[in-house]
DNA sequence: TTAGGTCAGATTGTTGACACTTTACAATTT
DNA sequence: AAATTGTAAAGTGTCAACAATCTGACCTAA
C-alpha cells in the first residue's frame, strides 16, 4: 500500500477519530467529486462509502446534507444523493454571479488598498507574465485563481470569501472548466493588469469595472471555445480526456 | 383538470416524496430560529429537539448540518451546535454583499426587463408609498423584501436567488434588524423609485448605481439608528421588545 | 481561600439493526 | 412477442443502544 491520496485519507480518519469524522468525510468526498473520482449524475451508495471510508452510515449522511446546501450534490428523497453536474447555462449563471462579487471586492477594495497588497498583486502579475510567455498553462490558471482569491480576501469579508469560494468550487463540476485556450492568456494578462492599474488608483468604479468585465470576457472566451468545439464536433470524451 | 379526489391523493404522494423527514425538521429547526424561540447563542439539544418532534437524533443531525452550511448554526466538536448571532460586524459584512449582489441583479435585469415586470414593481412602489404614508411600518418592511426579491429572481440566475435569500435570511438574525425608523421610510420610498427609473431606462449602469446605494443607505441608516440607541444607554432588552 | 483532582450526570459521536422504498428481473398472461 | 405482474435484491430512512467526551459539583490538600 504506497501513498496514495485514498490511503491517505483512510489514515487520517483512523488518526482523527477523536474527532468529528462528519468533516473529515465531507471533505473526502468534496475532494472525490471535484477530482472527478466520482463522476457527475453518479450516485454516491451509502453502504460502499462507508465501507470504504470505515465508518457507518450516519457520518455519511450527515456529510451528504452538508453537500448538498454547498450544491455539490442533489438530494431524491428514498432514490440516493447525485453528484450535481453544471451545464452550460449553469456555468453561465456562476459567471455572472462571480463578476458581481469580483467587482464588488475591487470596488471595496479600491479605497482601502495597502502598498503591501499591491507589491503583492504586482508579484502575481510578474508570475503571470511568466507563466504566459512559457504557455504554462496550469501555472497561469493556479495563478488566476490565487489573484482573485488575493483580492476578494484582502477586502476582510468573510462572507464574501465563503461565497466565492464556493462558487469556484462549483464552477470545478463544469466538466469543460479547462477550457481556456492558450491565446486567452495574453488578453487575460491584460485585464488583471487593469484591476490592478484601477486599485493602484483607489478608483472603486474602475475597479469594479475592470473586474467585472474581466471576468464577463471570461464568460465569453468560454462560450467562444465551446460553440468552435461544437462546430468542430470534437465529442465530450475528448475533453474529459485533456482534463484527466 | 379539475380537482378530483384522485388528483388531491396523487398531488399528497408527490409531497410526501418531495419532504423527507429530515429536510422537514430543518425547515422547521430554521423557524424556531428565525422567530427567535431558539436564542442566539443557544445551544440545540439534540434529545429535547428529538423528543419535541418525535423523532430520532438522526434526523436532527443531519438537519443541524445543513443548517450549519447554511450558517445558521455553528458546529463545535463534542459540544455541540449553537445558534449564531450576529454582531454589528456581522452585519455591515452581509449588507456590503447584499448590496453587490442587489446592484448586480439590477444590472442584470435592466437590459431584458418586460414591461409586465415593470408593471409588478410600480404596484409595490404604490402599496409601499401607501405603507408610508399610514406609517405602517411592518408592512412597509414587507414590500421592501418583496421588491427586491422580485427583482432578484427576474434575473432568473438560480444562484443569485439562493445566495441573496440566504443573506436575507442570516440578517434575521442580527437581533437589531428591526430599527429603521419611520421616516427612513420615506428615503427609502424615493430610492426604490429611482431603481425602477433607471430599469424603465433600462440603463444599466444607473441601475447597479441606484440599488447598490439603497443598500448601502440602508446600512448607514442602521448604523445611525444603533449610534443614537447607544448614546441613549437604551438597552437590548427594549430592542428585543420592540421585535416581538 | 484556592488550586487541583475526581467522579457522576448530561450530552454528543458512532454504530448496527430493522423497516420501508426502489429497482431489476423473472414469470405469467394476452 | 409485448405487456403486465410478482418477487427478490439493493439501497435509503429511521431508530435505539452503546461509547466517548464534556460539564459541573464536590472534595482534598497546600
Amino acid at each position: 500500500m504506497t501513498d496514495t491520496p485514498e490511503s491517505a485519507a483512510l489514515s487520517t480518519i483512523a488518526l482523527l477519530k477523536a474527532n468529528s469524522l462528519t468533516q473529515v468525510i465531507q471533505r473526502e468526498i468534496e475532494r472525490m467529486i471535484l477530482s472527478g473520482e466520482l463522476a457527475a449524475g453518479e450516485r454516491l451508495n451509502e453502504n460502499a462509502l462507508a465501507a470504504k471510508l470505515s465508518v457507518s452510515r450516519g457520518p455519511i449522511r450527515e456529510a451528504s446534507r452538508a453537500l448538498a446546501e454547498l450544491g455539490f450534490v442533489h438530494l431524491i428523497p428514498n432514490r440516493g444523493v447525485f453528484v450535481k453536474s453544471l451545464g452550460r447555462d449553469d456555468a453561465m449563471e456562476v459567471y455572472d454571479v462571480r463578476a458581481g462579487l469580483t467587482g464588488l471586492a475591487g470596488m471595496l477594495l479600491a479605497p482601502v488598498v495597502t502598498k503591501a497588497q499591491l507589491a503583492a498583486l504586482d508579484g502575481m502579475l510578474a508570475e503571470m507574465r511568466a507563466a504566459s510567455e512559457s504557455t504554462d498553462f496550469a501555472g497561469f490558471y493556479a495563478l488566476n485563481l490565487h489573484f482573485h482569491q488575493f483580492i476578494i480576501e484582502a477586502t476582510g469579508n468573510s462572507r464574501l470569501v465563503r461565497i466565492y469560494q464556493g462558487l469556484v468550487k462549483e464552477f470545478q463540476l463544469f466538466r469543460r472548466h479547462g477550457l481556456v485556450q492558450q491565446d486567452a492568456m495574453a488578453a487575460s494578462l491584460d485585464e488583471h493588469r487593469d484591476i490592478v492599474a484601477a486599485l493602484r488608483q483607489r478608483d472603486a468604479q474602475a475597479c469594479y469595472d475592470a473586474s467585472f468585465q474581466h471576468v464577463q470576457n471570461g464568460k465569453q472566451r468560454m462560450l467562444a471555445a465551446l460553440d468552435s468545439m461544437a462546430a468542430d464536433g470534437t465529442p465530450d470524451s475528448a475533453v474529459a480526456t485533456r482534463l484527466g
